[in-house]
DNA sequence: GAAGTAAGCGGACCGTCGGTCCGTATGGTG
DNA sequence: CACCATACGGACCGACGGTCCGCTTACTTC
């Protein structure tokens, strides 16, 4: 199946250089103060460039996501108990809001850029969609009787970036764990 | 204590006339693309006028929805249970939730509208602080083991504009607030 | 009712930003 | 080497939030 046309090597390198751009000006200026012009310019490329490539806004800050995502989603649908299969649905549950926090409290700034990025129709995101499709699944087989997308995404609206920085700024990222569990123990009932 | 000076009788109007230039425009064309010029246009008045009475965006948005939160917020201070005060935190906090429930449902467009604009810094937004520290104070007395707070943040992403709407396309009303009240329970603990 | 003044008005103006367009350059290929 | 799809870059655009300032107007005082 397609091999679909390599892409240029002046591209690729390109590409590269946007995303390295982008995260460093994400690191520096906080979340905000991020623009297109801006990351185009650290980049050394044209404004064009950035939108052949990434589409718009929310589609470059979706492709720094998912570099970062990567490792989680191979994890869940491959990789070793409990975050991969093999265990029951809660702690599977309870290892991907772990991961998630963790990956969450590690890309603070990216993660409010990209729910900035994506605030319209953050529910036809790709990468919330996967996120929401799993812990869909998983409270659908723990707790049948609930509503399960509804939940979900109530489960997920805990790693909305301002929360997450909020939070961390007052109880640093043990406070975010902790009440993380205890949400999800409230949702799974009593641990057994 | 100070009358502070009238207000002059033409500024008067004028509030009013914007306000509702405002919720005509935020009915018809939804939450978006409603700028504050086009508002400004439709109450025919002159953009400065917008933001000498409004400061900006947000603050325009706050005015419209306090004037639809006024009677929630009297009905808890001073109504009658189980919505005021008189009963026990749990009666009166699925009270509350579903007087927003109603409150949201009645007045999406608006409530996506003053989201998007608070959403630099929603925690600091004196509606969103007013409705969680009432639920904060009634979820530290039913399950003072839990961190309200933060408790408290999730149960109003509930009422996150988006979802509201999400829910409501799919599953309408009924939905919404049944959900509510599923999840309010699983914190809560059983209905006794 | 005239005069004085603080409050209010309006809309031109500004900077920023996301996104588009198109003439030009260049890497891959036969 | 010649050809062309692919990609490049940055000028350009429209929209928007917010500011500024010279002019107007509603109230007050006598």
């Amino acid at each position: 199946m397609g091999a679909q046309r390599q892409e240029r090597a002046d591209a690729a390198r390109n590409r590269r250089a946007v995303l390295q751009a982008a995260e460093t000006l994400l690191a520096e200026n906080g979340f905000d103060h991020v623009s297109l012009d801006k990351v185009a310019a650290a980049a050394d490329v044209g404004k064009g460039t950035v939108f052949r490539r990434f589409g718009n806004r929310a589609g470059l800050m979706r492709a720094l996501l998912e570099e970062r995502a990567v490792m989680l989603s191979e994890g869940i649908v491959s990789g070793p108990p409990p975050l991969g299969p093999g265990v029951p649905p809660r702690e599977r549950l309870l290892a991907f809001l772990d991961a998630l926090a963790d990956l969450a409290t590690r890309n603070v700034a990216l993660l409010a850029a990209h729910d900035r990025a994506c605030a319209e129709d953050k529910f036809s995101d790709p990468i919330y969609l996967r996120w929401h499709r799993h812990i869909t699944t998983l409270l659908a087989e723990a707790r049948p009787d609930l509503d399960a997308e509804f939940v979900g995404h109530t489960l997920l609206s805990m790693f909305d970036a301002d929360l997450v920085r909020h939070v961390m700024n007052d109880g640093g990222v043990a406070r975010l764990t902790g009440s993380l569990r205890d949400v999800a123990s409230a949702f799974l009932g009593a641990p057994r």
